[in-house]
DNA sequence: TGGCGACATCGTGAATGGTTGCCATGAGAA
DNA sequence: TTCTCATGGCAACCATTCACGATGTCGCCA
């Protein structure tokens, strides 16, 4: 591949002349300039930015590190990060940690031996520990969706507590008073913001906390599978399920369909994160708190651009975004043992998708037929 | 940040010896080995990547270059190529380009500069003009999901012919004469392949093709909207719709309810690529020829290792994965209109969500009510 | 015991591709 | 004649590695 001095041989100057044409530094005569201009443009010479990274110390390098992109909510954030990163002509790479505290391990390193300009992360731990090669190195970074205890870094999230708070409410309101909480890890913060809002909402009702409904699992789909069988087999079920995020409540979704238990009439179920748009156009079924994953990104993004320029001067800032409460179908209209009938809305003659988007009244019926 | 030269001071040997240390070249007394890693250790050193691919001309560093990262389709891929590349310590870099050649070309610019090893892109265009940049650089390159005429380059896709064609064939079997193509972009190989997936079925049944049939969009749900409404404002509408992508079906979805269609009582419809897990768990609705998403990220990522480590010797090999038929409910039964009355099974007594994933038997009849 | 060769150990200098501070040259103006 | 300014080159620098050379050690043989 070419370099600038195969460009200043054929151009007949020194390097230093063609570095000066490329960075539009001044000083170089009209003529040098189209003579060097050419010998680029011949030679298809394109700047290393290998080289540049050498002297400038700066690789114009960023890492999005997120637990799974294959959940919507990731790739969301991903291209809100994405896009504001575009335009400045930086390079993302994208890490997948599988909420592996290992992989995120090996992930660091090879970022820190990558020299990247700075990472947004959200950690698979709270625990301080494994970001101690990020904050010992000052790398600029932006923590989003969840806090590391010890460490006031910039920081994007959703407010997983006032989330959690109103999804409970909102079961509270249609009746419900023994809710199961299917939760994240309990390293994650959101983990514990979302079962503070959930317990706070029932203090608020005068509800009882009983600590046998409350689980800690993972952000995964056989997890929630595997809390919702424990809760079942134990004395007393709940009526209603919080699922801490989309994936747990796919995972109860599927446990409960594989114990003949119906959705909501059997059993309400709310969760936080929304889930892809084709799901939720086509059957508006999950009554979800949204969190604005393309803004947390986007704001991230903007937060690790300002500490890029502005230096490490400013003070740490946290940036916490509303959720949306989107009241679907999956609690029915009200709690379906307390008014000792089943629910609902008479069907409409010819059932058939015919509508889309999403539902208007928000409470909608829309049931799956059993086959 | 320490540098080597740090190392070697503190340890009191020369910045060579370090090296051989890191790099395990042997010739090093024991002794000196222990005082050099401790060194290392003190100072917390990390070997620049930058300063190593200056040297060594690798930057372990790949991309991946997509239409569409919010799209399983393309996260899936992602997650396909992530795995492969993990386990070999190489980095990704991760491009959307929203099938803007505009975008694909800046970010091609931006990668030659930061010297990628390789790349794994989904041209936005069959044209080779954008992509001679990687041609004549000899930037090992694999091309998924679509091909560039004129480059042979190593390529993975799936098979688009044949999943096409037994998408349409189902439709014939189902009794629609008259149904519509919703192409992708005339440009990219994926349409004309499956508008000629399309041709074949319809041929091999003895049905003329109507050239007022087939439309090529963008693969983004608003133009599958469009392409809805224009053929359905045509005359002689058809029985059903064969999307070419999902998002496209997602748009036909929308503006079928706007226009009160429902599907499939008055519109059958398929498409090319499931949905997500979720969508299809919720609501197995959207009858589907699947590709091996994974797969395809994954042998892209494997060829592209073949080629980094065995240089460019090997010819350049291609790649067709086989698609899945998944049949679901939105094509009804048979069709409504060649039977003369509505579909379809009677609803059970309870419609409740009560079992999820697949459909056991592909055909129930899952529809959406009417709210 | 001295000399020589083999090998282990470790350093010097150069090279990688680009940018920057400083200086040299020459032309034109005052 | 002196001063200024446009132009452009030299050398150093960034972190690492490679080729090569310089020691030192040890064994073997005369």
């Amino acid at each position: 591949m070419a370099t600038i001095h195969d460009v200043a041989r054929l151009a007949g100057v020194s390097s230093v002349t063609v570095s000066r044409v490329i960075n539009r530094a001044g000083n170089v005569k009209p003529a040098t300039q189209t003579r060097v201009e050419q010998a680029i443009e011949a030679l298809g010479y394109v700047p290393s930015g290998v080289a540049q990274s050498m002297r400038s110390k700066r690789t114009r390098t960023l890492a999005l590190i997120v637990p799974d992109i294959q959940n919507v909510f990731w790739t969301t954030v991903a291209r809100g990060v994405e896009d504001a990163t575009q335009s400045r002509a930086y390079s993302v790479y994208l890490c997948n940690t599988d909420e592996d505290l290992a992989k995120q391990e090996r992930y660091l390193d090879v970022l820190i031996s990558q020299r990247v300009d700075g990472v947004i992360i959200a950690p698979c731990s709270a625990a301080a520990e494994p970001m101690v090669r990020l904050r010992d190195r000052a790398i600029p970074t932006v923590m989003i969706d969840r806090r590391v205890d010890g460490w006031e870094a910039d920081n994007v999230s959703g407010d997983s507590l006032n989330g959690a708070r109103s999804l409970v409410q909102h079961l509270i309101a249609l009746g419900h008073r023994r809710i199961a909480m299917l939760a994240g890890p309990a390293t994650t913060t959101t983990a514990s913001d979302r079962v503070a809002g959930y317990r706070q909402a029932l203090a608020e009702a005068g509800i009882a906390v009983d600590p046998r409904l409350i689980h800690f699992g993972e952000y995964k789909a056989q997890s929630g599978a595997q809390m919702l069988a424990r809760i079942w087999e134990a004395p007393s079920p709940p009526t209603a399920v919080f699922a801490a995020n989309n994936a747990i409540a796919m995972g109860v979704i599927a446990e409960a369909g594989r114990r003949g238990l119906r959705i909501p009439h059997d059993l309400a179920l709310v969760c936080f994160d929304d889930l892809p748009d084709a799901s939720s156009q086509l059957f508006p079924f999950l009554t979800v708190a949204a969190q604005p994953a393309y803004e947390i990104g986007a704001r991230a993004a903007e937060l690790l651009f300002d500490r890029l320029e502005g230096g490490d001067a400013l003070p740490p800032r946290r940036v916490v975004l509303p959720t949306q409460l989107i009241i679907r179908a999956s609690c029915g209209n009200q709690l379906a043992h307390s008014n000792g009938h089943g629910l609902s809305l008479p069907l409409t003659d010819t059932p058939e998708l015919s509508q889309s988007g999403l539902p208007s009244n928000g409470r909608a019926t829309i049931e799956r037929i059993h086959p």
